[in-house]
DNA sequence: AACCATGTACTTTTT
DNA sequence: GTACATGGTT
């Protein structure tokens, strides 16, 4: 008896098969995580060193999951073992290395808002028209050039019969420019300088061939051209390489994944073996059948058949809904039923297509008093309240993060504006330093006047900071940031309930700043922010947690449920517009994909829904029902297009509308709305007096949240609304 | 410099 | 319908 028994033949092959280059082909459902364990299990078992062993996942959650079945499995020795995921492996690497790339090995990691604002200021610079060439494609060019490994020099070269193209290719260059002086690296960068490292750099690629002589990785079909770039230099040498993955969950070509990378894997790596998994353990047959029809209806793949033991289960069922709230209410409900039949919260998850459709889910369950959790969306580190202390610590960490710096310089307000930060930047462009290099050099700058001492005073005391975090633990350094810079304290004073809630955020950043400072082996504020900013949202997913799950179909993927809701199951929203337009067949097949992923992940139960008529950036939508409900068999479909198709009764869903502000503040008190200073010596009808506008007739006066907002018509500027406590309006005598 | 009121664009999906 | 950018006001 071996822990090889319970595997069936094929996972059996695979996990035998160690040597050289391995493609398994492994469908939804068909146990890929249990053959990667136990794979790692044998080869330890067959005297491979666990410290040459490699698997690299897609998320944390995914690598965090890997190793701790892998522990379990094959006891000590395993946390040698390299788990990760792509861009934590390069970070680790790059520390050690990329000052051999010309920059410092205390580099920031830039996630997409750091990268979005870079590339603003560089348009901005470079006076480019955003309306026929937003920041928003400009970043995605960028993004895509380097998903290509597609230096900006070789991208200039490759367009320059492009005006738009040669366009990007400049900023193209600047951003690097900038992101190189800020010494930082963006997400894309990570994974390129790593490439650029090995490329440049033989003796450090030898190094890690030699170390990483086993690798394993996961998700395969969503590697992109750099990935896959990375692992096939670093398997070059030992050629043991394992990749997992299915063609028919590739759902990130959007982001330059490419599907070539599994089509093509035994062109790329000769004599490579190939193992095909295909029975499904995980869902029913109907669910799987649903899912074979669907899927079948792709071109471009390859072919197989899913199959599974298991029972034929219910049948899945449809609902066409009058609205997306009478949906998201019916769904809200059917759970509350199935909660009292004894199914747990957690076993049950809502997918849709765009994050924007939670909202109204989360409206349900609030009312319903239902725990939920929204994966996705505002992450948590995205938060403004977050982001600025974090970006204290970042200031503390790199100096040489200029957008971090200039984030925080007048956060809280300490009256320094746009034009004193210009000058600064324009000193600090003259001396070619960075931009706290150059506040610290506040002395020298002629051109500041009385700004001058508020720039010194910013420098003190962000050089004050420093001192603490040599000190102390990162908990103290957090402790003191936050009483130096008066930053609790500004938003107890404000004390509305969107500052409370604000509050509560930066403890949560501490709750997490101590777990991390315990947890970790080496704590270093490093380290803290790298893991800030290579979280997911869907890593801290926890299954103790009993809440039912709402994220996107592209979150769901490699998860799986018991329950399974996709709503919003309508042409246009999914298969979303821009495919249902877009005349390439290739972006149909990915939503095909999408839903193939989405259907696969309901074990038990799947429910599908639609609504007729939805409510879209504030217009009103009919939508059809999705092309991909017609492609499921009708006799696995419970059809219940029934129950509200007929309902004229709109009133309800505008009601719970109405009400979606109260529920969005949840804690609205009213001890706050002070009406402000004492009364006004005048009223409506008064003849009133302004320091610019002259005389006046008040005509209305409305008490606001903190002031009175007076409406006067003046005698020569004509109607004004003003606040009282601003205007300063006397009262002067009637005519 | 700070604040508010108004206008506009956005939505596919994310490590 | 919201989040953000802009312009006007003190």
């Amino acid at each position: 008896m071996s822990i090889y028994d319970t595997l069936n033949e094929q996972q059996r092959e695979a996990v035998f098969c160690t040597e050289g280059p391995l493609l398994l082909l492994a469908g939804a459902g068909s146990g890929k995580t249990r053959v990667l364990t136990h794979r790692i299990a044998y080869l330890i078992e067959q005297g491979v060193n666990p410290y040459h062993i490699m698997a690299i996942t897609f998320t944390n959650k995914a690598a965090r999951e890997m190793r701790e079945r892998v522990d379990a499995l094959v006891g000590s020795g395993a946390e040698h073992i390299w788990v990760s995921t792509f861009h934590s492996t390069c970070v680790r690497i790059l520390r050690r290395h990329i000052d051999k790339l010309g920059y410092d090995n205390s580099f920031t990691i830039y996630d997409s808002d750091d990268q979005k604002s870079l590339i603003r200021g560089i348009c901005k610079q470079f006076r480019v028209d955003t309306k026929s060439l937003p920041e928003r494609a400009v970043m995605n060019a960028i993004s895509s050039a380097k998903d290509e490994f597609m230096t900006p020099g070789e991208y200039e070269t490759r367009y320059n019969f492009d005006f738009k193209k040669k366009k990007i290719a400049e900023i193209y260059k600047e951003y690097q420019k900038q992101l190189k002086a800020n010494n930082a690296l963006d997400f894309d960068d990570l994974l390129f300088k790593t490439v650029e490292l090995f490329q440049f750099h033989p003796e450090v690629l030898d190094y890690y061939q030699e170390r990483f002589r086993y690798i394993m990785v996961d998700e395969y079909q969503d590697t992109n051209t750099i990935q896959f770039q990375l692992i096939s230099m670093l398997a070059r040498k030992y050629q043991n390489l394992c990749v997992v993955g299915d063609d028919d969950q590739s759902i990130y070509k959007f982001r330059g994944a490419n599907i070539k990378n599994i089509l093509n894997f035994e062109g790329v790596f000769q004599d490579a073996e190939v193992i095909k998994l295909e029975q499904n353990y995980r869902s029913t047959k109907n669910i799987l059948n649903a899912a074979n029809e669907v899927i079948k209806n792709n071109k471009g793949r390859k072919e197989k058949a899913l199959w599974t033991e298991n029972d034929d289960g219910d049948s899945i069922v449809f609902h066409q809904y009058g609205t997306e709230y009478e949906e998201a209410g019916q769904i809200v409900e059917e759970i509350g039923r199935l909660a009292k039949d004894g199914v747990n919260y957690k076993n049950i998850a809502i997918l849709y297509r765009t994050n924007a459709q939670s909202r109204i889910f989360e409206e349900k369950f609030m009312i319903k008093n239902i725990p939920y959790r929204i994966v996705g969306g505002m992450n948590f580190y995205q938060r403004k309240e977050v982001k600025d202390v974090i970006c204290y610590l970042k200031a503390v960490d790199n100096g040489l993060d200029d957008l971090a710096v200039k984030r925080i310089i007048n956060v809280p307000r300490r009256g320094i504006g746009a034009t004193t930060i210009d000058k600064v930047q324009t000193y600090a462009i003259e001396q070619n330093i960075g931009f706290l290099d150059a506040c610290f050099e506040a002395r020298q700058i002629e051109s500041l006047a009385n700004a001058k001492r508020k720039i010194e005073k910013f420098s003190e005391l962000i050089a004050d900071f420093r001192e603490q975090a040599q000190k102390g633990s990162l908990e103290d350094l957090f402790h003191y940031i936050l009483k130096q810079t008066g930053y609790v304290t500004g938003l107890e004073a404000e004390g509305t309930e969107e500052a409370l809630v604000r509050i509560e955020n930066i403890n949560e950043l501490l709750n997490k700043i101590v777990a991390y400072e315990e947890a970790a082996e080496d704590p270093t504020l490093s380290g803290l922010l790298e893991e800030i900013a290579l979280v997911a949202d869907i890593d801290s997913l926890e299954d103790s947690d009993n809440r039912v799950v709402l994220m996107t179909l592209h979150s769901a993927k490699g998860l799986e449920f018991p329950y399974v809701f996709m709503s919003g199951m309508e042409d246009g929203i999914f298969p979303s517009y821009m495919t249902i337009i877009s005349e390439d067949q290739e972006e149909l097949e990915e939503e095909r994909r999408l839903c193939y992923v989405g259907i696969t992940r309901a074990k038990e139960r799947l429910y599908l829904s639609a609504a007729k008529r939805r409510m879209m950036q504030g217009r009103t939508q009919f939508n059809k029902v999705s092309r991909f409900i017609d492609e499921i068999p009708q006799e696995l479909l419970k059809l219940d297009y029934g129950v509200n198709l007929n309902d004229k009764r709109p009133d309800h869903d505008i009601f719970s509308s109405n009400r979606r502000t109260q529920f969005r503040k949840p804690f609205q008190k009213h001890q706050f709305a002070e009406p402000k200073a004492e009364s006004l010596s005048y009223g409506a009808g008064d003849r009133v007096s302004h320091i610019k506008f002259g005389q006046g007739t008040v005509m209305e006066i409305v008490s606001g949240g903190r002031d009175y907002e007076v409406t006067v018509d003046f005698d020569k500027h004509g109607v004004k609304k003003m606040f009282a406590s601003f205007a300063k309006l006397k009262k002067t005598e009637q005519n």
